[in-house]
DNA sequence: CATGAAAAGAACGCAAC
DNA sequence: GTTGCGTTCTTTTCATG
């Protein structure tokens, strides 16, 4: 869909703090609630806001330990992939997947207990999925910065 | 703070869907209207939930390219290390950003509309910042498995 | 798009058990 | 923790211009 400057402004909004009223988001972009309301329905029709969530803070957690790890498959065929993409849709663990390029690896992000926890995660949830062939990890000592905002120019 | 079974059961909607109306996750907890609404409350209060956003599809949107680059810094001193966290702070492009262990990289997660926008971004914003000595970038091809869940077991 | 009115729903506060 | 009530805010719909 083709998005205007309003539309921009109002996503970067929404994807900053999803409950701000909206008669207040109409004042800020000087528009009335009107405008407002139904484009954000028609973002939540098309698809485009997939969800409203609240954000934890893992430092607020007792014990949150985050993960990095890259994955190499066996073989790269399409079916392979495929099976690997829905193995870890299932595993709660497993916050984030990415086929990347160059080696064709997949980039797991990690959320566990603790480096126990990631153990049994790692040698008996992950490494028993079929066609793993390697697993590297490298785990989080700092979180820098975290948003689920994308940016729209 | 200690988070009993309903706290992770609670944590754990509002994680996938902020929106639920508090007497529906009542009913769900077997529950009624107040004590849900005082732990989430407290959740706010304490940061636990940090904040409440609308989560974006980037399949919906024209054109999103997804990038992790890893970048490493000339110093591991730590007045390196916090004015490259202020620095990338400040960046939208830069969705997430983590500290690493080993190598004492950095990893970003970055976000961006095209190819060309992002050698902008590598070369323009990245590289210019203080410090930094290398910059190693992998793009994403498939975008497996993405959630804002924290998982609480 | 603006405006205003009205109805439905949700959040919020309070009191009593 | 429950139940109930009442107030306030927000969302939602609708009609008019």
């Amino acid at each position: 869909m083709k998005l205007d400057d309003t539309d921009k402004k109002l996503l970067a909004i929404l994807q900053e703090d999803s409950k701000t009223p909206i008669k207040d988001i109409a004042s800020r972009l000087n528009l009335t609630k009107t405008p407002i309301y139904e484009r954000i329905k028609r973002y939540e029709q098309e698809g485009i806001i997939s969800k409203y969530v609240g954000v934890l803070d893992p430092s607020k957690l007792d014990t949150v330990m985050v993960v990095f790890c890259s994955v190499s498959l066996e073989s790269q065929k399409l079916d392979a992939l495929e099976s690997f993409d829905k193995a870890v849709a299932d595993i709660p663990e497993v916050v984030e997947c990415y086929l990347m390029g160059g080696a064709n690896d997949f980039l797991l992000k990690v959320v566990v207990k603790d480096l126990q926890a990631y153990h049994t995660f790692s040698s008996g949830k992950l490494a028993a999925l079929p066609n793993v062939s390697q697993i590297k990890s490298t785990f989080v000592l700092n979180e820098v910065k975290r948003s689920t905002v994308i940016p729209i120019f």
